[in-house]
DNA sequence: TCTGGGGTCCTCAGACGA
DNA sequence: TCTGTCGTCTGAGGACCC
């Protein structure tokens, strides 16, 4: 039997995730500035080596200003299904520690392990030993933090961080617990940015209400943060200052959303150009969710203008979607009310509203299938077997005649150009 | 400087039916 | 019959996370 107050919440954070996956395959690159992702005149840092980190480099920077800050690093163009790969062996092995594992992304988890102490230890005694375990596994660090609630756990785990210095990096400790008694003294020190929810835009309201400390926002009254943030942000930021996070570890977190979006090497111009790019998106899009048989009503079509302004337009149907005709067909309707005449520079595509993918009904536009199209049984004949070929034979093996180029077929790829355009030639 | 991709959640406004 | 209110749904945009 466990209660809220036993400390027993973990939160496991890989160190440089990308780039350490990286190193295990290209040990000669240990020690030295090591950058994954940044390629193209449009990418940007996916993750950087404590080495790099000491440039100045993190992520999320454009590439290019990468290169400027640090002209000597090796950057590599990720791999995003390797590092899936790699990520799904160390959620295995977090799972055969505790079943009470929720994966946050590809390099962090949270796991409730109080029912595992009788067998296993104290929770820092199994942080431990999961360090050692992945260490000895796959060959990577990470850090741990353990406390009684997950906000702490996970602000936990950034104290036990290794930090980059110019000398070199910084060993953290591994794994840090915040102790009951210590929670107040070590939340309550950090800067307010620290706690989850608190970006740019919030950072500047409460610095307009003198917050600089989590301690100077659990000070606040309920009433000013509301005031000034919103109820759900507000009173979210006052629960957290003052240690209170009633969020339990879920496993298998059902998805809510499927989506894909491709930043251009150059703008396009033209709802030609865009429609055949839709087509491409829908396809993705469509044999995620068959693959991971769901469907969805709601239909979002996302345009970014090369001034970086992003209108989305949406349009939610009777029945539920998971064919990339279909999206295809009401990407295309949504596009036709945009303008690209001054120039695109991203589209994506996103499926909301999920439910069981074989849950359906017959929906009036299937019944009213444009004249002289295929009708909604034959398309779904028609993907059912695409799906098949693909799996046998590869994802480019077969696709909509409008993605054919001269090199085959264009298909797009979950994480394939996560970290910006590379610049294709038919693009 | 010039800003990716895949998500979740929140807020606000307008439409609509009870 | 008309008007106002309320809850819900939809659409759009934005903030934030890794």
């Amino acid at each position: 039997m466990t209660t809220p107050a036993d400390a027993g919440i973990v939160h496991v954070d890989m160190d440089a995730f990308f780039v350490s996956v990286e190193l295990v395959r290209r040990p000669e690159l240990r020690g030295t500035p090591v950058v994954v992702g940044g390629s193209g005149a449009r990418g940007v840092v996916a993750a950087a080596s404590y080495e790099a980190r000491a440039y100045g480099i993190h992520s999320a920077m454009p590439g290019a200003r990468a290169r400027r800050l640090c002209p000597h690093a090796t950057f590599l163009p990720g791999d995003h299904a390797h590092y899936s790969e790699v990520s799904g062996r160390v959620m295995d092995l977090f799972r055969s520690f505790t079943p009470l594992v929720e994966p946050i992304s590809l390099d962090e988890a949270f796991l409730d392990v109080r029912g595992a102490r009788r067998l296993l230890g104290t929770p820092t005694e199994i942080a431990h030993a999961l360090r050692a375990r992945i260490l000895e596994q796959e060959g990577l660090t990470c850090s741990v933090g353990v406390a009684r609630v997950k906000f702490l756990a996970k602000l936990a785990s950034e104290a036990a961080k290794p930090k980059a210095s110019l000398a070199g990096p910084v060993a953290g400790c591994g794994v840090f617990e915040v102790t009951p008694e210590r929670e107040a003294s070590f939340l309550h020190a950090l800067p307010v940015q620290a706690l989850w929810g608190v970006g740019p835009v919030t950072l500047g309201r409460l610095q307009r209400l003198g917050v600089r400390t989590v301690g100077d926002l659990a000070a606040l009254p309920l009433d000013a943060l509301v005031a000034s943030l919103g109820p759900a942000s507000g009173a979210h930021l006052h629960a957290l200052a003052h240690l209170r996070d009633d969020r339990g570890v879920v496993p298998d977190q059902a998805v809510k959303s499927v989506s894909h979006e491709e930043t251009f090497a150059r703008d396009l111009h033209t709802h030609e150009e865009l429609g055949i790019e839709i087509v491409r998106l829908a396809d993705a899009v469509g044999t995620r969710l068959r693959r991971a048989g769901v469907a969805g009503r709601t239909v979002s079509l996302k345009v970014r203008f090369g001034d970086f302004t992003t209108i989305t337009r949406s349009q939610t149907a009777i029945t539920p979607i998971d064919s990339g005709h279909r999206l295809a067909r009401i990407g295309r309707e949504l596009l036709a009310g945009v303008d690209p005449a001054s120039g695109v520079r991203l589209i994506g595509l996103a499926v909301s509203q999920l439910g069981d993918g074989d849950v359906r009904q017959l929906s009036l536009d299937d019944l009213l299938a444009p004249e002289g199209s295929a009708d909604a049984a034959d398309w779904e004949g028609a993907e059912g077997a695409i799906d098949a070929i693909r799996a046998r034979f590869g994802a480019a093996a077969l696709g909509p005649a409008s993605l054919a180029g001269p090199s085959g077929i264009r298909v797009a790829h979950r994480g394939q150009q996560q970290w910006g355009p590379n610049g294709h030639p038919d693009r």
